[in-house]
DNA sequence: CCTGAATAGTTGAAGATTCAACAATTGGCT
DNA sequence: AGCCAATTGTTGAATCTTCAACTATTCAGG
């Protein structure tokens, strides 16, 4: 990235609209759907973790791949697996094949929780976003989506 | 919202990767643009409350206002508002029309900050993610995210 | 086989954010 | 006026996240 400055070229009053209408709404959206997941005692990155353990072949995974998944950073990742663990969701489980691995794995009670969860969390995604959007608008999100992320993939990479 | 729950109706594949691209994107997005912004040593929401200061009439506004406008907590705002008059960026000013009331008052130094760094924050969210969209999708992001917000004040009123 | 670089994961402290309680007004109602 | 509810803003503690340092291990190359 860098300094990138020459001229300065501001945003149209449409694109303005857009990007303020995105933010807020987003940010308001995620707001709306944590308060949802907390009925449970769950925060969202709690389920993200649950989620994509349960998705995971004998409900493991190692830490980083865990982390990859789910977009958070290594070290949030293991406070909040300490944490869960304190909960009875997962448990650590030394990796034998790699000695400095760990397996996290997901327990029954963990399962549970997120069965429990889930209808209700899928419910809340779909009344608050998804149901907002038609058909062709879910087409389009995914291409928008998929073209900022490989955006910034690539950026990444230049650096 | 509270216990809706009756037959879960899950998402369909198309759905569900509506969702996780559209969630896993607007995360890696925020924080390319959050690390652009560090290079000027300021976080999204110190930006976000200087853009709302600069736009107000006398650079200043009460801080409930600020923090409605920039969908900030009032404490949270009141945090950062204490680091950013350490930085010599706002000032506070007791109001004396209502005495309960505190003006946030934006400083040259300020000034002089958001002015450095604008050129540049909007060139990243013309990069990462207005130049990704055509016209076309610029007209749906906003009409989407109108829907999810009125939606979400709707929601938020019933309760 | 040995060495140095890279990877996996954890840790404690620093920094940021939420939460709950609080003081000081203001506003509406009678 | 007098009272109670609501509003404004701040505060300190609790919680959460990032940051930088660290251990242990693996891997690649000579």
């Amino acid at each position: 990235m860098g300094t990138m400055a020459s001229k300065p070229k501001w945003l149209t009053p449409a694109e303005e609209s857009a990007w303020r209408k995105y933010i807020v709404a987003s940010r308001r959206m995620l707001e709306a759907l944590d308060e949802d997941l907390a009925t449970h005692g769950l925060s969202l990155s709690d389920y993200e973790i649950l989620v994509h353990l349960s998705d995971a072949k004998d409900r493991s995974l190692r830490m980083s791949d865990l982390a990859e998944q789910t977009i958070l950073s290594r070290s949030r990742l293991s406070h909040r697996i300490k944490y869960m663990e304190g909960k009875g969701w997962v448990e650590r489980q030394k990796c034998a094949s790699d000695k400095r691995g760990t397996w996290a794995v997901m327990t029954t009670k963990g399962w549970n929780t997120i069965v429990k969860a889930a209808p209700d969390h899928v419910a809340s995604i779909r009344s608050r976003f998804i149901d907002q959007i038609n058909k062709a608008d879910q087409a389009n999100i995914v291409g928008i989506f998929e073209k900022v992320e490989n955006n910034l993939r690539k950026n990444f990479k230049a650096e």
